[in-house]
This record gives C-alpha cells, structure tokens and sequence, in this order.
DNA sequence: GCGAAGTGTGCAAACGATTGTATTTTTGTA
DNA sequence: TACAAAAATACAATCGTTTGCACACTTCGC
C-alpha cells in the first residue's frame, strides 16, 4: 500500500504540488475555495505529510530533542510529562534521550538529534558533564536551546531553574529548629549549578544560626543510595553528625540504610532530608523528609521557553521555580 | 555555519557524490584506497550524515519509535534501557512516547512516529485499548513491530511477554500457605492478555487448593493506587476478604492504604501481594510482596526481536521471560 | 478601454543522500 | 600488443516538500 503524496492530491485535483503544498500550509495565495477542497481530498486519500520530505526541504523539524540523566527520575518524568502537555498542542512532537550521568552519551545524543535535525534542544545535564563545548556548538549554529534544573551558566540561552537554594535552606533551617547539632550535607558534584546551590543554602543557613561550618561534614561526591550509604558510614565513624542534610533522595535512602545498619534511631538521634520528594519519601520507614519540586510546572515553562525561541520571539529567559520542604518523619524530632 | 555534505567532501576530494557515498557505507565498490581517503577527509570536515536526506531517500531511517503508557514506572524505563543497550550499539536510535494509558495518545504517537518514517515500533498497550486497527496497519505496511508484556495476540508479530501466568499462580499460592481464606484478586483490564494471564494464574491456584472460587471476589477495574483503594474499601464492606492478589504495586499500596485507614493490620489480619515490584516495595511500611518483572532482560530482548525483524531474519518470535515472587512483610503470616 | 494593481496558479529548482546504469580505467592473458 | 573481463568511478534520476519567480487572469480607476 502506497503512502498517498501530495503529488497524488495534485493529480485527482488537477492541480499542481506546489499550490496543494500551499493549500495545506493554510497560505493565503491560494484561494480559500481551492483549500477546502484540496483540504476535503487530503482527508478522503488519507495523507499524512511526510515529515521527512518537509524537514529536508526546510531543513528543520517541528520535533524537539530532550536529553535527561535517567528517565525513571521522578523529577524527570513529570517534567517531561509538562514538556509534553505544552509541545504536542503546539504541533511539535518530543525526542526523548537519557543520558544515563554519562558525558560521552550525552554528546552522542545530542549528535543524534542533530543528525535529525531536530528544532531545538532541552537538557539537563549529565553529573559528570564538566565540559560543556556540545552546547556551545548549538548555540553557534543557532540550533533553539533551553537548560533546566541541571545548567551551565555560561551557555547563552533560556534556563529553568529550581528554587535550590531555598529548598536547602528550609531544609537546614528546619533541622536546626529540631535540635540537631552537628548537620552535615552529602551534596552532588560541584560543577553543577543545581548542587552549588543546594550546598550554599546549606552553609547559609548553618551560619545564619552561628553553628560553626564545618568543612569536614560536607560531602560532594554522587548522591546515589550506595554513595549515600558509603558516605554515612564514612562519617559516623569519624566526623560524627547528628544530621545529614542530602542532595538528593536515593542518597539519603543509602543513609539511612547505614543508620539502620549501625541501630541508630531516626529522627531520635539522627535527622535526615533529602531532596525531589520521590514518591517513595512517604511510603518508606520512617517516611522521608524532603525537598519538593515541582517537575511538571517546570515542565511547561520548559516548553514555552523552548517555543518562544523557535518563533524567535527572545533567547534568554531565566525562569525559579519554587521548591517547598515537606517534613516527614526523618526528622521529626518530638 | 553551514554543514558539511557528501558534495563537500566529494569537490574536495575531486570525486563525484556518489563515490563518496558508497565510500562512506564501506561499499566494497569502491576502492579501499579511496574509501579510507572519503574517511579521513569526512573525519577532517566535521561531516555527520543527514539522516534525513538519507531517510527520505530509502524510505525509512535507522530510529525506531517506542510507544509505553509511562515513563515513569520501574518496569518500562528498565525495559528502555534495556532497548537502549541493544539497539544504540547496533547503530539504531530511539524515539520514545508516551500513551498515557489513552487510545487516543497511543494512535496519535504511532502516526507520528509513521510521519518521521521509523525504521520499527515497539510497543506496549495502554489500558485503554481496544481497537488494534493501528496495529494491524502497521503490519499491512510491513512496518517492523514487537509487541512486550500488554500485548494483543491476534496481531502478527513478535510478542516478547512476562510470565503472568506463573508470577501470579506463585503469589496466589504464597497468600494460601500463609493460611489466608478469602484471597481476592484486584486485575487490570481484562482486554489486556498480560491482566487475564494474571487472573488465570490466580484462579487456577484458587482451584487447586480447593478453595471456592468467587467471583465476587475479582475485580477487574483498572489498577491505579486511587482505585486500589477503592475497591478495598468497598470490599471490605462486602465480600470481606482477608487477603488481595493485586496486578499491580500502585494498586496494592491502594489497598494498604485502606487497610491502614481501617486499622486492620498487615498482615496479621490481612495479607497484600503486588506485582512489578516497584522501587517503593521493599521501602514502604509494611514492605510489599510482590512479583518481580526483569524489565531489563526484556528491554535487551524485545531490541533483538527488532533487529531481526528489520534485517528480515524472521518476523513472529514469541518469548516468555520469568518473573519470580518475593516475599515481603506485607504477606508475611508468620 | 488601457495600464496598474491584485489574485490565484504553475514552473522548476532546491534540500542531501542513494542507487541502477553507463562509462572509464585497470588488470590479466593469449 | 591487443582485447576481454574485472574493478573503480561517474552520471543522473529519485525520494516528497517547499518556495522564489514567472505567468495568466481579474478588477479597478481614470
């Protein structure tokens, strides 16, 4: 079965391509009269555009690449779902890339959308990414490009947010309040905006309430649960915290596993929060205090930015969103 | 700054496109000489093959689109990576969609990916559907497809499935040797194979221990944690069972969630069993048994199905992966 | 009733890669 | 040396759309 074409429209209308091409396109050089009917013969033939011949000839798509760390984030998969909310109405569809923390895979997938073509770029960056050349080259070649949550600042172009530093400092604010004493922080790695922040809400706070900043109770290297419970481990039999302000919730997860391990009491003796309130934080034992943020609005701003610099309406837009701490029982302290 | 093409190349190297073409996809036409020459030059200018002039051309590209109902659970973003570690060595890229559990979302996502000219389509059924014609134009095109867990039968092709059956039949049997009486079982739609393997798994269990089979005691909704619970509570003022074999873990946290509500405890009084075995099962509290699905080995295996459609080795491979039950507190009858 | 706008279509050349066929060059052999 | 066979490369059409430009036809003012 052959795919009808709008040369196959042309030839029943006794038309030719171009003004069946305009016709469709809604251009007003054609008369409203040749467009209905060439409208009512693309649906009865059943066309369906070819994509691929249009993006060649115009040499860009209506599809949008996203290149995320892990899809199965919770985080990352309302925001996607946000992307999606406000791209598919809009006529684009979405690409979606994981690049799996891994730098080289980033690159390669941003390769591949290039080589698609694609009619703009969103990322988050890879933990690992510390160069950031890749990015350059889209905005060299003036290829649509939004950051989000995870971005480089020196890259020209839209960035969404998450209100980090707030949420840090909330955080440690509320684990002061509760009575702990020595609180350390298991941030991720430092090269990232999204963890610098986390870390400076965290010393902000920790100094606001004159407690002494203690170097020796941060820790930025990953924040997956095992880092997280290599990293308490590490710390209990050495610096010896009360509390452990995490940058994220797998790693506060490996936390308390070590907590659990060594039969200390959560929050009794020891207060944990982590951070992106994974839908586990409240099913867990004890449930999990956390950072919130709010995937899916940021989702849509993601979108609108990336369509406004598709029509070239501006370029740099930088957009907080806010983030809000949800306490739980990890740190409950009476 | 312009890309590079084929022409490029081929002025440089005072060769004609077509050679350099052929030079490129290692054609033994062309001499090794200057096949290594069109490499060296490609690899110098920065060329990277627009893969949708060469879409456009053959007809089809080397991305095959991937349609699930979400991203987000730990089940289908395991068997994407798995697709993943297959299929992006083999030199295919993936596209993937999201059907949202909606018909709609699912026709309109495989349209797309047919606009962009995929190379294949895989695919896992949204709940919702009911109507296959889709899928069967798919076929009728002879557009590569792999069917995985939520699959319809009456569609020819390759079909990569989970051992419901089995999984299921386990569970069922575990809930009646930890002395439960009255086992109910919380299904998916039974449009779907993979739900109607899981409620047979049951109920052949069921018989065979000689215990009554009620239907009264099957529901067969849908499996969300929202009517998980729902269907709890309404149980529980009715049938009263004493134990729920739930689909899935969403659901099963449902029903928790109304036991807990009702303070009847888990599993003193009431034993849960889910299936998936979500990240959120061996935190929550209780922990929750349930039926683990190995989405990664699927992921790998459903990849190769594809390729081996796509290379035309054979179209109709029906594969079966275990799933294996584990025991957690929430079934845990002493 | 004649030129000037304005309106609706057609023509043909792109976009970049692929591929069947034709042509040239090289090789081997008598 | 000549000539056929084999090897390497060139030519040109093609995939389906888009779009600048040209052309025909209508409309209108003077």
């Amino acid at each position: 079965m052959k795919r009808v074409t709008i040369n196959d429209i042309a030839k029943e209308l006794k038309v030719t391509p171009s003004t069946v091409s305009r016709a469709l396109a809604g251009n007003t050089r054609v008369s409203v009269k040749t467009r209905e009917l060439v409208a009512a013969k693309a649906k009865e033939m059943g066309y369906q555009q070819n994509v691929i011949a249009s993006a060649l000839r115009k040499g860009k798509s209506d599809t949008i690449g996203m290149v995320v760390p892990r899809i199965n984030r919770h985080f990352f998969s309302h925001v996607i779902s946000g992307v999606e909310e406000i791209l598919n109405p809009a006529g684009y569809s979405l690409v979606i890339c994981q690049s799996g923390e891994s730098f080289l895979k980033e690159q390669k997938a941003i390769d591949m959308l290039l080589a698609n073509q694609v009619g703009g770029i969103i990322i988050s960056l890879s933990e690992k990414t510390k160069c950031f050349d890749h990015l350059q080259k889209l905005v060299d070649r003036n290829i649509p490009l939004v950051q989000f949550d995870r971005v480089h600042n020196e890259i020209s172009c839209s960035k969404i947010l998450n209100d980090n530093f707030n949420g840090a400092y909330l955080a440690t604010k509320h684990l002061i309040k509760s009575g702990y004493k020595r609180i350390g922080h298991v941030g991720g790695s430092q090269s990232l905006k999204a963890y610098r922040e986390r870390y400076l809400g965290y010393s902000k706070a920790i100094e606001e309430e004159g407690l002494p900043v203690d170097s020796a109770l941060v820790y930025t290297d990953a924040i997956t649960r095992e880092s997280g419970y290599n990293t308490a481990i590490k710390a209990l039999s050495s610096v010896k915290p009360d509390a452990l302000f995490c940058a994220g919730d797998y790693c506060a997860l490996g936390v308390i596993d070590a907590l659990k391990e060594k039969n200390i009491s959560v929050p009794d003796e020891f207060g944990v929060v982590g951070f992106a309130n994974e839908p586990f934080a409240e099913l867990m034992a004890p449930t999990l205090s956390s950072v919130e943020q709010n995937g899916f609005e940021m989702g849509t701003r993601v979108a609108s930015a990336m369509i406004k610099d598709i029509e070239g309406k501006y370029k740099e837009e930088v957009e907080v969103i806010p983030t809000r701490l949800i306490v739980r029982e990890s740190s409950w302290n009476k």
